[in-house]
DNA sequence: TTGGTTGCAAAACGTTTGCATGTGC
DNA sequence: GCACATGCAAACGTTTTGCAACCAA
């Protein structure tokens, strides 16, 4: 199975030990498009027919965290957080404030922005955050928007 | 007492009770130009040797999100709300990941580009949260940055 | 073998809620 | 007076932690 040898690779170069937790941990969020909450893939593996304590899950992507593995955040007012795998490859989030669903976009316009706040607040920016936020196709047609 | 008949006329103008609560609440936000947490807001008021529940202070801030008169969001990996009052003007934070220092920056560099997230996604957007980190001018000296 | 990983239960934390009491209008 | 605001304590949902058992290396 090539995946699994794939995840085999990104726990050892991070001198962690290969489990089969941490391999369906990894693998559900590389097989998932949208950022999940650690419940939804506490379920997840649950409904695989695999046994799992919640609390591995939290450890588990607290570790991957710590080394960049995976990639944690929050979005706006809901105080939970979601996790995705860090692809490497800079994105935001597009919100469906209606079902709630997630996309996630590529481009970035952002450089010059964080050159000019540089500039002017002296800062020395290391990163950002974006979502924007609103209706999907399928929702701006249910709310005739 | 200019400001005192100011956050009455906030309230009068959203058919909301004048109490002393909510002013000293607003007052708080008012007089911040961070965004503070709930529990920042209830050791302000405490410190002033006035008595409140915190459980009032989450009611009040609730209340105020729903008629807009504050801006509830939350950040990054935080798994806590912060609050602002709303001032009408776009904007976004600039946060330093050393001192935690957040500072609200006015200019937004994301017309186009929702334009574009528009045409692309046929997302019909309605806003956007933007937070930018890095080192602040001090923490910067500091760190050798 | 051994140190990192896990399960379990309990604790911690921010936030919300039910209910009795208090207060602005 | 009445509806709404508040305090208190208890409940809630998410996340963290202590400890003993387990297992990958």
């Amino acid at each position: 199975m090539k995946s699994k040898r794939k995840y085999h690779e990104i726990l050892k170069n991070e001198n962690l030990k290969s489990t089969k937790h941490r391999h369906a941990i990894i693998e559900i969020l590389d097989n998932n498009k949208y950022p999940i909450t650690a419940d939804d893939i506490f379920i997840k593996i649950k409904e695989k027919g695999h046994s799992i304590s919640l609390s591995t899950v939290y450890r588990t992507l607290d570790t991957l965290t710590a080394r960049d593995i995976v990639i944690k955040s929050s979005i706006a007012d809901k105080n939970q957080a979601i996790y995705e795998l860090n692809r490497n490859r800079h994105h935001h989030y597009l919100l469906c404030v209606k079902c709630r669903k997630i996309l996630t976009v590529g481009n970035c316009p952002l450089e010059e922005y964080e050159k000019m706040l540089e500039d002017r607040f002296g800062f020395k920016i290391k990163g950002h955050n974006l979502e924007v936020f609103g209706y999907c196709t399928e929702c701006a047609v249910k709310e005739n928007l």
